[in-house]
DNA sequence: ATAATTCGCTAAATCGATTTAGCAATCAAC
DNA sequence: GTTGATTGCTAAATCGATTTAGCGAATTAT
């Protein structure tokens, strides 16, 4: 493999036939284009003889399909996001299709300058869990015709094409089960990303703490200015068990919650309590704490698979779509 | 952006030139094709009114150059695989190459798949970490001037254009350090995948065995199917600590580690020892085990950096190249 | 038997760039 | 003042496929 390429034209010459009789054949469009059976087992042949592979590069050019779509996210280096990356993968391999992706690191600028990398690449489609700043950009592209998926953030209500978690109920329930298991003064800690997932886990906190009757205090509700920062995961998280006298905390996210539930598991020792966290996403390493907790797991294989079907879905069809996935997330109640 | 596209054709007829002037500019060979000035200016003045961008299919088509690359690793869900991904991307970037991925599962028959379809997909260069089946194929390309990085597996000692730890150092400066701790009889869990990463790693932990006349005990040494099978792991930790009076296990990386290290914690805790255990790679969340541990740390973003320069050169360069890259893993040691 | 279809296939345009060969015009040289 | 370079540009081939228009021959219909 690999050494002499085999192009229509050699089949063409060497079969001396025209070179659309074996585009179509090769196509197969033999029927539709009325190749005589003949003439189609003569050029099967012929082409497995010679080693025929056709041109993607060629193909593209002609038809404007480079079977290619592009996946961008913050960071595929982050667990949360390598996962939905190989669940895209998956599903866009039994379409035939491959992915190059890209990561934004929350950046506005480098978003957009990526999405206008692989737009101009020819990608068929996109699937992005987009910065802040793309709304316009993508919107524009959408209106265009260009098909696109949104996963795990959006961009307003009623918004099309996106495939998320039920960031808010879940949010709700989990803090429902720390509330049911008799903490009444909850911290929040979240990252200031202004982002629809942050906005919704926040309003299911508060609207669990409404349900019950809770005080929504200000004081014990924590905004860190990213995700990794763990300096300012540990002050908080001390200074909420010290200084506030908190009965539990409800993390953004596992990796928050990790690192500030490390802090919470040398208090517990110290003070031979026993406080416990609630957080969304789950991790196989929340569990090592050894503490209380509560997660909501989100489906990501799912959601790579959706969203990629979603996508194919809209490449595949003249008319525009609009659907929009919400995925459960699982809860594990490790409270007691 | 992106309502019509425009072509050399378009500008050409707007301007009453050749589109190979145009081309000549676009492609900074104005000097070399002697344009002049004039033309120049006129020229990226049309260009960048009507926002001309360049088609990469017919440029791949005609140059048979994608700029993108390949990367195959066993898994792009596995953090090991998507940090270094990353790394490639960010590496890619700057030279402005794309990066599409595939996950081989460790399968050689996937493996092979994925190579032939990014191969026949026309990508500049391929960095995989290959499966064992892969070498014949992969030997056949680079043979053929296809530009290819190995990257932390290889297949015999004198290969070239890899990128790798030093697995065999690494972990024997480990097994060291167990040793110097007072640990004589430390077993070794690892997995059955037959690559020179496996090999190697337990090569050192022989090594190390033999400089302080340690007993090579085959009783303590296991073999578990595969890197994320918790149920094989753990059976194998519990019946080396019951059966075998082990002072310490040496796991083959940081996942098994994990796993495996909470099966001492729990036997810590309840015989009031405190086993430790040594591993290669390491994991932020090791420490949460709270567990004596001496790991080695492996240069991931390093890793990526330095394989895509290799690519780089591979894909510039007339002749090939053979260059053999370890990356000194650092090591961690909490045992005390 | 003639007109109308159908069948099986070919020629050639096209996608959008790159690149070689070469044509006039200008300039320098002897 | 003819020869020879040099300059600035163009025409056209090419990469490798897809796809439309259409040409004879065979078949069917009238």
């Amino acid at each position: 493999m690999g050494f002499k390429k085999v192009s229509l034209k050699d089949i063409s010459k060497e079969l001396g036939v025209s070179q659309s009789l074996i585009s179509f054949v090769m196509n197969g469009k033999a029927k539709e284009m009325r190749v005589s059976d003949a003439m189609v087992e003569k050029i099967l042949k012929k082409a497995d003889e010679m080693g025929y592979k056709a041109n993607p590069m060629a193909q593209a050019l002609r038809t404007g399909k480079s079977n290619t779509i592009g996946l961008i996210v913050a960071d595929i280096s982050n667990s949360f996001y390598s996962k939905i990356a190989r669940s895209i993968e998956d599903e866009a391999t039994e379409h035939g299709y491959h992915v190059i992706f890209g990561s934004s690191d929350e950046s506005d600028k480098r978003s957009t300058e990526l999405i206008n990398l692989f737009y101009d690449k020819k990608i068929d489609g996109l699937i992005i869990s987009p910065a802040k700043g793309d709304r316009d950009n993508l919107l524009k592209l959408q209106n265009d015709g260009f098909p696109i998926v949104l996963i795990d953030r959006y961009f307003s209500e009623n918004e099309s094409n996106i495939v998320v978690a039920n960031n808010l109920s879940g949010s709700y329930e989990i803090v429902k089960r720390l509330i049911k298991n008799g903490n009444k003064k909850i911290g929040y800690i979240t990252h200031g990303t202004d982002s629809s997932v942050v906005m919704y886990r926040y309003q299911g906190y508060v609207q669990a703490l409404e349900e019950f009757e809770l005080e929504l205090n200000h004081q014990i509700i924590r905004e860190v200015s990213h995700i990794n920062n763990e300096k300012e995961i540990e002050s908080n998280v001390k200074d909420l068990i010290e200084n506030h006298n908190i009965d539990s905390i409800f993390f953004f996210n596992n990796t928050m919650a990790i690192e500030g539930g490390k802090i919470i598991r040398e208090y517990n020792k110290l003070s031979g309590r026993n406080l416990g966290i609630g957080c969304f996403d789950s991790s196989r390493y929340l569990e090592l704490l050894d503490i209380p907790y509560v997660s909501a797991v989100q489906q990501v294989e799912k959601l790579g698979e959706v969203s990629m079907r979603l996508l194919m879905r809209q490449i595949n069809s003249v008319s525009q779509l609009n659907e929009k996935k919400v995925l459960t997330a699982r809860l594990i109640d490790k409270l007691n």
